[in-house]
DNA sequence: GCAAGTTGCACAATCGATAGTGCACGTGGA
DNA sequence: TCCACGTGCACTATCGATTGTGCAACTTGC
């Protein structure tokens, strides 16, 4: 019965009698426009059962010249919101009857293009790039390769991209703390984190300085902290701007998950007093920020949208250059207590 | 020079004017062996270059029995326990030269069941299962299709697992919440989340029970709540304890992290005094929780040593059934201020 | 100058599934 | 009785890369 090594529809047809593409038509569902009779059919189904039967799906690729794959590269799995869009993208995967390999690539121009380069060869037949930094050079691969794709978070001049309202998100968040400290020092008002050469960051940047000028208050350089994805240089580059001006700043809107873990890191570390004093705001959403003593509203990007739109492309075969934006969902401090 | 259609080795033969086996062997790095001049490859290396050449996984695999794919099951992308895994495998998996095809499964039998299907049918090399509720069956999958297999978080009797020290990380865990309130009365100790029938919680309730029979306490069956994985579970399951008692438990181990989020999320309900007297544990890490200004310990399992470790297994072909046993780390609460 | 060995490559089979084509047999109508 | 069709299946080429085998053309040694 259960045999060890993989069973072919070769080794069915010997059992069965009758000739291997019959058993591969009767396996694959195409028997009826081939004319197999439905008793020749269940026969065969039975001994495939019987055999432990399952298809080669690389032989079935090669032939098709379709794998069933369907690719993703995102900077990382370990953060609230690339592994909320991964699980979006393994479960709409799944639901197309096609696997998903998901590569991380750490935000890094050679690794992504390497991770491409892998993906092209295992012949994907689609490509979703999340989050990547450099979305020109990634679509030019996949273009030579012609391999349908879209970008996601991070938009792509040639290619159809799927990215948030970074900059109304921004604008509206900020606008929420500017409401909580209307009378705040326009120079202590602070954005930080993120890459300021990225289109996301970029347009957050904006929109940050959007809710300023509402105010009627300009944001000098300085104010502008880009200093990357990663906790630990937020937390330094926090520490660098509280000696700078030997106080917090009054209104601190953070950009991206990591670096708002490595600003609360450096926070815990100075006296409530001063903290409490500090108003922050965080782009992209963890529920435990709600669960702060300190309340911090959050800008929560819906990845599960994102990537159902970017999906919608992709079944689209709509491969023009186009920016769809999807609002990202303003996250209210709700609580009385707090931990 | 750049082409919308896949390069084959044909192709390339034809430009070179020599066979495609020549052309095959100086591409994969066998030419030397099979007697290739040196300056025929680089001439069809330039070529291939010229001609965009990437090879056909699907072809290589169909004729070498091996698809340079390997798998991994997980209930969940988005838990920090999970997407740390997940961040491994595809580390540890690209480090191999092949690909990560993850795939979710909400430790459900038949979405379980439907994932390993869909991976032997992909011929993975290998498969790495990680928090599966029904090992044994899946194993069963794996032995017919003669594939190795290494099981992660939960144990499976049929294959090498690596798995937490459940048992010793939650005695451990329960007696530092112990040593906070020693005069607790013994029945208003609990333990929350998970469920009882899998090893992973099975074994932290005993080591649960053993931190409390060390103290001379015995654990009534009322106070082990296996409430299952979900937030929202562990929310409601908390509030049935809550209405019950008439008061929350003054000792509460956390069992994973979803649960953790749920516990909060209805703790957060509470009037302050009340949530302030209740010792809390949680059995899995978020950074976030060492920021509460709730002090909260929690076991961190270690991820990256679980994955290297089953890695260690598939290199060496390692198929016996046996447990390794990686110890998890304690994070005690380590700062002043909290949020 | 000739056998023995080496160098450099071409040929063809193979992996497993799919799909175009063809062929034998059976049925029905005139 | 004969032709036209329909039914049920077998044969075979094909996808692209790999690998065992074979065979010229050269080189070496004596």
């Amino acid at each position: 019965m259960a045999t060890n090594t993989k069973q072919t529809i070769y080794d069915i047809a010997e059992k069965a009698g009758v000739s291997a593409s019959t058993v591969g038509s009767a396996l694959n569902g195409t028997w009826k426009s081939r004319r197999i009779s439905e008793a020749t059919v269940e026969r065969i189904q039975e001994i495939a059962k019987k055999l432990n039967y399952s298809v080669n799906l690389q032989a079935r690729a090669l032939r098709n010249a379709k794998s069933g794959l369907v690719g993703m590269v995102l900077p990382q799995h370990d953060n609230r919101f690339f592994s909320s869009v991964g699980q979006c993208f393994s479960n709409e995967t799944r639901g197309r009857e096609a696997l998903p390999v998901i590569v991380s690539a750490r935000r890094e121009r050679d690794q992504e293009l390497d991770a491409v380069r892998g993906l092209i060869d295992a012949s994907v037949d689609a490509l979703m790039l999340v989050g990547t930094s450099h979305p020109n050079d990634l679509s030019d691969l996949c273009l030579r390769a012609n391999i349908p794709h879209v970008f996601v978070d991070q938009p792509c001049d040639y290619a159809p991209s799927v990215v948030s309202e970074n900059r109304a998100g921004a604008k509206a968040l900020t606008k929420v703390l500017l409401k909580e400290y209307p009378d705040v020092d326009p120079s202590s008002i602070y954005f930080l984190g993120g890459d300021a050469g990225l289109p996301a960051t970029g347009q957050r940047i904006v929109g940050f300085k959007d809710a300023l000028s509402e105010k009627g208050f300009e944001a000098t350089d300085a104010q502008i902290v880009a200093c990357g994805y990663q906790r630990r240089a937020a937390m330094d580059a926090l520490q660098r701007v509280y000696e700078d001006r030997g106080s917090l700043p009054l209104v601190l809107v953070i950009n991206s998950i990591g670096c708002f873990e490595g600003v609360l890191e450096f926070l815990v570390q100075l006296p409530s007093k001063v903290v409490d004093a500090c108003g922050i705001g965080a782009f992209d959403y963890d529920p435990f920020g709600g669960l702060l003593r300190h309340p911090v509203p959050m800008m929560r990007q819906r990845a599960e949208e994102m990537v159902k739109r970017a999906y919608e492309h992709l079944d689209n075969k709509d491969t023009r250059p186009q920016i769809t934006y999807i609002q990202p969902e303003l996250i209210l401090p709700k609580y009385g207590y707090r931990f």
